[in-house]
DNA sequence: TTGTAGACTACTGTCGACA
DNA sequence: ATGTCGACAGTAGTCTACA
């Protein structure tokens, strides 16, 4: 599993967590629905700017965000 | 300061520490000497599998680098 | 050893539409 | 509420070269 499919999974858990649709975490992010989409897919890798824009409209900090994605990403190898 | 200037001095830093030139650690990470420059520089935007390659190569957690340029550029705010 | 420039390719991120 | 498509603009990331 490549790295962005795990913040992809990350994403989604999280952004469910917090009960937001991927339309209200897009307005909340100032970023596009169908990119959360293709996000929470492993289908973009997003830049660094655009984890502390997801990681600012969940209201959790980027570097966790991070740390739960690396934690997964090191369960497989 | 925006983020990818705060990460930029985060790498430089961690860089540094580790007694590596931005040749060294390019060759390590498998990215372009000029492309680590420019990152250091403020002047690029690193994508998440980035962010995890400078990581591998700097052997630090990919969080510990999120968390650090988070704290600096909380700091500021 | 690093900064910078220019030219380039590939991909991030937007948008409208439809199932 | 979400996946997907196609078209698009902007930028990530490479490479060569020179100060």
């Amino acid at each position: 599993m490549e790295i962005e499919e795990v913040f992809g999974k990350v994403l989604r858990e999280i952004r469910l967590e917090k009960k937001f649709s991927q339309e209200e975490l897009a307005h909340i992010c100032g970023l596009d629905r169908t990119y959360i989409s293709l996000m929470e897919r492993g289908k973009r890798k997003p830049t660094i700017n655009t984890i502390f824009a997801l990681a600012s409209g969940l209201n959790v900090l980027p570097s966790s965000l991070v740390l739960a994605t690396e934690s997964i990403f090191d369960l497989e190898s």
